[in-house]
DNA sequence: GTCTATATATCGATAGAC
DNA sequence: GTCTATCGATATATAGAC
């Protein structure tokens, strides 16, 4: 169109107005997340009046969902790059390729990460639903291809090697959001060096883990959370009822997009019912997420300061993580969105995240303390293992490979103080 | 519910909060029309903040929903209430009877009604347009077998009974539109006998209309108008294209529901091209019905002051009703939502409407000259006679009954004349 | 059942670049 | 003359809270 050799103007190059304003939009989706930020805001932020933006886009949704096809296109651009210098180099760089390269795309496209990962999709109409079940068969052929070279050369059970890959893929893509200002380069060296080698340096340790006083510790803790009955109409008391609806509701559909009335129904009260036994949507949140890192806190603190051996402990630390993510599964939900308000003061996860914060500093002084043991390798020191390590137990196995609590641990164990590349016995 | 004994307090009674606001509601939506009326003078009318009226509906739509339900189910009522006294009485006054009762429902559901035939329904959602085709079967069991009847007796075609009675069901529940205070039993009396026993006492004169010169001049004024050429596709000139634009939507849609913007995109140019060649929705508006007004009234006038016989020119008038609902059928759907705002000086139909009461004076004029001379029965003189006369041939028979123009004027003439009653040579 | 606040969206109309 | 981007006003609707 503009090259079309005319003198006319070339008006339609890359900078054209609605660009420029899905970019401001980019950035506030990403900063704020998609529901707090307002047609004002991206209006303001442009210099225009709310109304004139949709000039530029037929709908709030449409920015999102436009972002996300560009991701989308992104992602099929470094798939078929990569897929044409296929063979080239060894499998683990390859690897390393594949990983830093789709971090690279995360960084880059960090508003439609953050739709994609972190905003439930429940809300949204059918065009966005669309957008964000995003697929690159490329990418994910060369990811299995690449996974079960690694594991042909090491004895792995393609079982593991699957499992890997899909936990690699969501790391990957989440780059941006669990670390904001890293380099994607180095972060994916990080990475996949913990994975594919393990923590620690002497593997014939982990057939003592099952009965070290550390896994102890972390099962009677576990166990102390008792079940949670998650179904409200079992309950009797309307303020349980209450919080039952909350933590489904609020998981289920994201907080900013329950309503009171939703919550309300889901508990079978009414709203002055409900207002009578909670005060705000606000505080719902509060005690929901309190009530989690109370128990989550409790156990994993047992565990940390528990004075085994940090190989032992880091295993069960496995395990906690392992039962959290289940028991605790609407909360996770929950504060995977809150994931993204964790510094400001006034959000109702604030609390929560400076606990998780001050757990992250006793895992890095825990895996300082195994180096200086001798019982875990150098590359624990490196900046970004601590947090991979948390983040990696953290994901939900039970979806990721349909796993019982058992398998998951087992696999955890295996890969954080073996790696990937040791095949299990 | 209420009346199950308890002591309780008895709210739910029959003026429950909604149902007076619903009340309420269609007093404005009756008096402005439906999308003329906001939620604010609902709100307003009901002493309410506009958001609080969310509470009693889900949506401004389901208001007209609902009252076209009331609607449907008073037609239902009626329809039981007389199919159980059918066969009593003389078939003639069992279809004033119909008439009337229907009148009566049209008088108590006057915002339905107006609904129902003036709000064209393109610019609703599916619940809506479906609320809008309401079907009453046994009303209409009834009518066609009272129609049946009458024809049987008198030995009138089946195709005249099926005609004259869709026309009478259209012109019963359009009563509280078309004669806002009018008695119900006196109006249906009125437009029966008229449909009935028609204007003249002298059917011979019947014969001779075809060469009449009033029909002459009707004829030639008629011809006179050209043919539209409809499809703004082609036509060159940007305004010829903007009003052919106008003429369609305005009338596909409504004035109110027809955006600029869908105007421009029919028209097949820009929002700022349009508005150099017209300077506002409104003028819009008034070009079309002006050039429209201008040249139906100069083919009325010389119709009716040509000096013939009174039935020469009610039967020439017909030939310019027939022909007008065709060449300007999309002006007369732009009309026909127009009347209600009649007496608004501020409406662009204002000028068109004064035109056509003072046609309607010397329609009147016309038919007491007619009983003078004695050509034209007495039953001419009442005082609805001249607005049903006019109502009556203004019905778009290419629908009605899918009539040629020949076939819609020779029973117009019949009818109008005769009287249905009459048989048909 | 209502308030207050505010969100998304529509629409008539216009300014101004080209 | 045409089109892009915008304004200003306002509509429908939602949501937290009481």
């Amino acid at each position: 169109m503009s090259s079309d050799g005319s003198q006319g103007p070339q008006l339609e190059v890359a900078g054209s107005r609605t660009e420029q304003i899905r970019a401001l939009a980019a950035g506030l989706f990403s900063e704020r997340g998609y529901s707090a930020t307002t047609m004002s805001h991206i209006a303001e932020a442009a210099g225009v009046l709310p109304g004139s933006l949709y000039h530029h886009f037929e709908s709030k949704e449409v920015i999102a969902v436009e972002l996300l096809e560009e991701l989308e296109a992104a992602l099929i651009a470094v798939g078929a790059r990569l897929t044409s210098e296929r063979h080239r180099g060894r499998p683990d760089e390859r690897l390393i390729e594949l990983v830093s390269e789709t971090m690279t795309v995360s960084y880059e496209h960090p508003a439609a990460v953050r739709l994609l990962m972190y905003e439930p999709p429940s809300v949204a109409t059918e065009r966005l639903r669309k957008a964000v079940t995003l697929r690159v068969p490329s990418l994910e052929r060369l990811s299995r291809s690449t996974m079960n070279e690694l594991a042909a050369m090491a004895g792995v059970t393609s079982s593991d090697a699957r499992v890997t890959r899909v936990a690699l893929g969501i790391l990957s893509l989440n780059a941006s959001s669990n670390f904001p200002h890293a380099d994607p380069r180095q972060l994916a060296e990080q990475l996949c060096e913990l994975v594919l080698w393990g923590a620690t340096r002497i593997t014939s340790e982990v057939y003592e883990l099952d009965s070290s006083s550390a896994l102890r510790i972390a099962k009677d803790a576990v166990a102390a959370w008792g079940t949670a009955p998650e179904d409200p109409e079992e309950l009797t008391a309307p303020a349980d009822r209450i919080l039952a609806a909350g933590r489904i509701e609020f998981a289920r559909m994201g907080v900013d997009a329950t309503t009171v009335r939703d919550i309300a129904k889901t508990a079978g009260v009414t709203m002055g019912t409900l207002y009578r036994h909670t005060d705000s949507k606000f505080t719902l949140v509060r005690q929901i997420i309190d009530d989690y890192a109370g128990h989550f806190d409790q156990a994993m603190r047992a565990v940390l300061e528990c004075g085994g051996s940090a190989a032992e402990i880091l295993d069960a630390v496995a395990w906690v993580f392992v039962n959290a993510s289940r028991r605790f599964r609407n909360e996770s939900d929950m504060v995977k969105v809150g994931w993204f308000d964790r510094d400001d003061e006034s959000s109702p996860y604030f609390q929560y995240f400076r606990a998780t914060n001050h757990r992250l500093g006793l895992l890095q002084n825990l895996l300082e303390r195994g180096v200086a043991e001798g019982s875990l390798q150098s590359i624990a020191l490196a900046p970004y293992t601590a947090s991979n390590i948390r983040l990696f137990m953290w994901l939900p196995y039970q979806d990721v490979g349909r796993m019982s609590i058992a398998r998951a641990h087992a696999y955890l164990r295996h890969i954080m103080l073996n790696g990937f590349l040791v095949p299990r016995l």
